[in-house]
DNA sequence: CGAGATACCTTGACAGGCGAGGTACTTTGT
DNA sequence: ACAAAGTACCTCGCCTGTCAAGGTATCTCG
């Protein structure tokens, strides 16, 4: 990996809750996703992405479901909730926040 | 403080290299300049700041001396050195990467 | 003299990421 | 028939960075 997990630090809720915001999916798919869309630079450990999922369900973020399995095991699936769409919300502006900061804290002269 | 720690936790190191490219300077002052540059709405906690120096000294990327102080206590000024300023390029580099998966991972449709 | 600013530092708790390990089922190749 | 690889889930325990809390010492101003 070449974005260190640090790096992403308290923005994997936010990228497994943006993922929901298109629609239901499971812990497997998720980590395809998020490999894909990264050009494989990223990806969440599962032990990672599964606390996530823990803890969102427990803050009532996310609801899960068991669901049919088309090949392989099965899966669980997950479902954002309106708690969930409202901490995405405030997720992604608190990123272009961060954005900004950052980007004024590393690149501005003094 | 509007953005919480663990969002910019791993680029604590890039934001203090960051500041000693263009100058030396202390921990106090180093402090400050943030909080400016931020508008206040983001600060290093001391004792953040501080395990960063000793990090950032022990490997290298860093080395202080004592300086004068003009008004107030002594102050412990930090010069980065080479190895210093090619973490921070890379640091910086990691950065826009992060970034740039980041906004596709937040905001891409799938 | 006391308050507040300047300036540094340490300790211990806490939380999130992740390596390592485990379970179970299906498909594919030989 | 059997092994290997893919799909899919989950947990335990370590590590690391952040930070609240506490401490030290100096200088300035009223």
């Amino acid at each position: 990996m070449s974005i260190a997990g640090d790096l992403i630090r308290g923005h994997t809720d936010a990228i497994i809750l943006a993922r929901l915001m298109q629609s239901d999916s499971y812990g497997y798919e998720i980590n395809k996703i998020i490999s894909t869309l990264s050009d494989g630079r990223f990806e969440l450990k599962e032990a990672t992405l599964y606390t996530a999922f823990k803890r969102l369900e427990e803050s009532g973020c996310i609801t899960s479901y068991w669901g049919d399995s088309g090949a392989g095991a099965r899966r669980r699936y997950y479902t954002i909730t309106p708690a969930g769409r409202q901490a995405c919300y405030q997720l992604l502006a608190e990123w272009r926040e961060t954005k900004e900061i950052m980007d004024r804290l590393l690149e501005e002269r003094t």
